[in-house]
DNA sequence: ATTTAGTTCAACCATATGGTTGAACCGTTT
DNA sequence: AAACGGTTCAACCATATGGTTGAACTAAAT
């Protein structure tokens, strides 16, 4: 009669979940996993088999549903590079503040399994039909192609785009990766960091932007866009 | 009569180093770690006592003699924040070239061992004598209240030095923390890969000055910058 | 040469841990 | 109400793993 809550499945996938996140897979314990669900251990070699296969499960759930979204904004031709960069930028603190681990989680895994890199990268797939590079998933074309087109039109500095990109990366990751050092070293609570992460969403976007335009097109664009975000408020009453 | 080769405990830290930086502290094995060192098992608990105290004594020296001495750059009152940032930014490049698994290692053992911050924090001391904050080895006062000086002068944007640090620091580690994605999404070989770091330093220091001077400043320093480096460049005869 | 003490090892131990067994439970079907 | 089959569990198993034992080895000291 299947599944008697129909979400033993689901519970179990949770606590698996908070568990490898917070442990890694070499830390996790099965039993701890089983605790934490509430259940009995046997439960989860019923539904998953085995540790390892529970964790790919987790795993790419994980990577698929949180992380994959984010970079497709950086693949999405539609968009102008700065539409990219705030969608981005805003969609991974927006997600990271719901999971904070995942960022260190996520990073942890691939060191270890550098194989799951392609791997996650093949099934993260919203179907496209013609992209070429060889591992067309993890790439950024349009992104990168269009700082080119930018640097040409003289509104860029002269930067690599691919420092250029690991340097966002690197912002935004930072202070999920590292929290409780700079929590720590900045002596904040929970609620402070909270605010301090609301806070670094759009400082981030502008520390990009910076590194990215030369001054005037900089001021040119911080005017029109500080404009939009006023009207956006305005038009999204509390 | 003491060590026979007065060096069986040092081989003991680089194998436990390597395969704990490798594999974290609940993924490394005491059998590797021998294998690794090409001794007998014992022999790891004769000179270390258990697997805990061998972690913390490589943890401990990884963190004093490769990350504490950055650290200190920021907090060096004698330096100006543009001499602090720029012996910051090679420093970590050049040792992380060196030690590439070290910022994974440190951050993932810090957030499953958050007291390890402040303990560490205590044992990084060169000796000072009258710094006030709470944990005085982890702030940068100094680094932090010149950035406060150069916003009142003019020369700065109006930058919180919280978020300013952030990014500085996650530009650093990004590249190392998450090398195998990046990596595999640029497709670059080993050697590329280490092209690619030696041209990030500089980089990241550019892209920390962009996010904190005003344009006008940063012309100006840019030019006197890059008249230093190229003496630097000269007096260094290969 | 014998003693002494640090060093090294093969074999062993106890526990932790991933995984399995066999029976009980329970709603549905007949 | 009997049979069925998906679900759940307590107890169990095999192996992996951190740690220990006791003896052997080595080189300096006597």
């Amino acid at each position: 009669m299947t599944n008697k809550d129909q979400n033993t499945e689901e519970i179990i996938k949770q606590a698996a979940r908070k568990v490898f996140q917070r442990e890694g897979f070499s830390g996790a314990r099965m039993q701890v996993i089983a605790d934490e669900a509430g259940i009995n251990k046997m439960m989860l070699h019923y539904y998953f088999r085995s540790k390892q296969h529970l964790f790919d499960v987790i795993f790419e759930e994980d990577y698929t549903t949180l992380m994959a979204p984010l970079a497709i904004h950086l693949r999405n031709p539609e968009l102008h590079v700065e539409e990219q960069i705030i969608l981005f930028v805003r969609g991974y603190h927006d997600t990271m503040i719901k999971h904070p681990r995942l960022p260190l989680f996520l990073v942890h895994e691939f060191a270890k399994n550098p194989h799951k890199i392609l791997e996650m990268a093949q099934k993260s797939i919203p179907v496209s039909k013609s992209e070429e590079p060889a591992h067309p998933k993890l790439s950024a074309t349009t992104y990168m192609d269009q700082i080119e087109k930018g640097k040409a039109l003289g509104h860029y500095n002269d930067v690599d785009p691919r420092q250029h990109a690991v340097s966002m990366l690197g912002m935004c990751t930072h202070a999920f990766i590292s929290r409780i050092s700079v929590q720590t070293a900045y002596e904040m609570t929970d609620e402070q960091y909270m605010q301090f992460l609301e806070e670094r969403k759009e400082e981030v976007i502008d520390h990009t932007f910076r590194i990215l335009m030369k001054p005037d097109y900089y001021k040119k664009w911080k005017k029109k866009y500080q404009k939009e975000r006023q009207n956006e408020i305005d038009n999204t009453p509390t």
